[in-house]
DNA sequence: GTAGGCATGGTGGTCTGACCACTGCTGTCA
DNA sequence: TGACAGCAGTGGTCAGACCACCATGCCTAC
């Protein structure tokens, strides 16, 4: 295990158990844990020490609780963490603009990664999307696309982080894309993308970030 | 403040009044908080209360408790949260490939940045890295090359990141450089940033981490 | 038969008071 | 002067209690 010093630290422990547990009986995202009690029987501790290992997993925002309900294993998209961090850590960031240069950090990575990756570019998603870019009806939003092209790169503790950071920054990012010039610079994109013109695609790319910037300024 | 549904998540409150005592009273990094029997009475709570926010503040790494002397407010490169999301998280990951591969984004992201800025590229700093690469006596470390590059890009979210990735892949990261090709590279890669080749100072960098790479499959 | 109300058991939320183990200090004694 | 014992303060842990809440099932009134 882990538990080296399991001398102190027991709430550690509890959580190592915790983890071995979940993932013994296989318990999913959404699913129900056993109840505090149960727990404090079932590892030999008390239920305050095994409330302190659930409340420091919530506030990660690993599991979920519901009085008179139970704990579950949370959808790890719902994260306290984010709030939390943001008082402590961001404390020491710069400013906001450390969270939106990071975030673009990751997604140039995934946008050049992509480009340059032949069997990468020919995925059908891009192609789909220059489809619901061009029907009127449908929604496109521009979360979608970002975050497609960081799926795709099969980094997923990019996207985790990127989903983070999302978060925090809380822009108008998962608007619907209005601006048609937008729109021709998502079309131009997804062009470059699928033609595999890495440059071409990143300057694509900090276009359109100058145009989303340009709209909020209008807006707010 | 932050607390819009106060009514359940008391910790979640516990813990907000506690940054806002942090910042009140100035208490910096490396000192002591109130005890947990002064907090629980000063917040009008009950002291397991309290523990449950302390020891979820503890697994994020914001504090440090030690057993007969107090709670402290912690540095912020010792960080617990990187042993338990990698349990969780990280196994949502595809592999450890992901965690290197992610903080080769920071890195690249980092050089690429400094070496398109005039400014940032006149920085002694690299000059001082090229004599203390050419001193036999001085140590070299791979780390400080990196790390330099990211803190010269005033992204501390990012430096931040990189820096819980490192410690999570665990590689011979910090060692001196011993082999003399990779010093060879290593010159280049300054060369480079302070010539201002983006495109060549990111080919060095790939090279040297190529070269990092074969020496860790040689020796383990 | 159905809709509404009620009792109940299980759950998390919180508190109290107690005891233990450890640390650091202080005063005493050799 | 130095070593040591005692003490106060701290975190670590526990047991037990009570509350608020939720889901369930039963029962009654319609």
């Amino acid at each position: 295990m882990q538990n080296s010093q399991s001398s102190s630290k027991r709430f550690l422990d509890i959580i190592g158990e915790l983890q071995a547990l979940i993932s013994e009986q296989k318990i999913e995202y959404g699913d129900k844990l056993p109840s505090e009690r149960h727990l404090a029987e079932k590892l030999q501790v008390s239920r305050a020490a095994v409330r302190e290992a659930l409340r420091s997993m919530e506030l990660l925002g690993l599991i979920e609780t519901r009085r008179g309900e139970g704990t579950f294993l949370s959808d790890f998209k719902k994260h306290q963490l984010v709030e939390v961090l943001s008082t402590f850590i961001m404390q020491q960031a710069r400013s906001i603009q450390d969270v939106v240069e990071t975030r673009m950090i990751h997604e140039r990575a995934a946008i050049k990664t992509v480009t340059e990756n032949e069997e990468l570019r020919m995925l059908p998603v891009w192609k789909g999307m220059q489809g619901k870019l061009n029907e009127q009806e449908s929604v496109f939003l521009r979360e979608d696309m970002i975050r497609e092209t960081i799926v795709a790169t099969e980094n997923r503790l990019s996207l985790k982080i990127w989903f983070l950071l999302k978060q925090y920054s809380g822009v108008s990012f998962d608007v619907a894309i209005i601006a048609p010039e937008e729109i021709a610079t998502v079309h131009k994109l997804l062009d470059e993308i699928i033609s595999g013109n890495s440059e071409q695609a990143l300057t694509c790319y900090e276009k359109w970030m100058n145009q989303v910037e340009g709209e909020r300024g209008e807006t707010e």
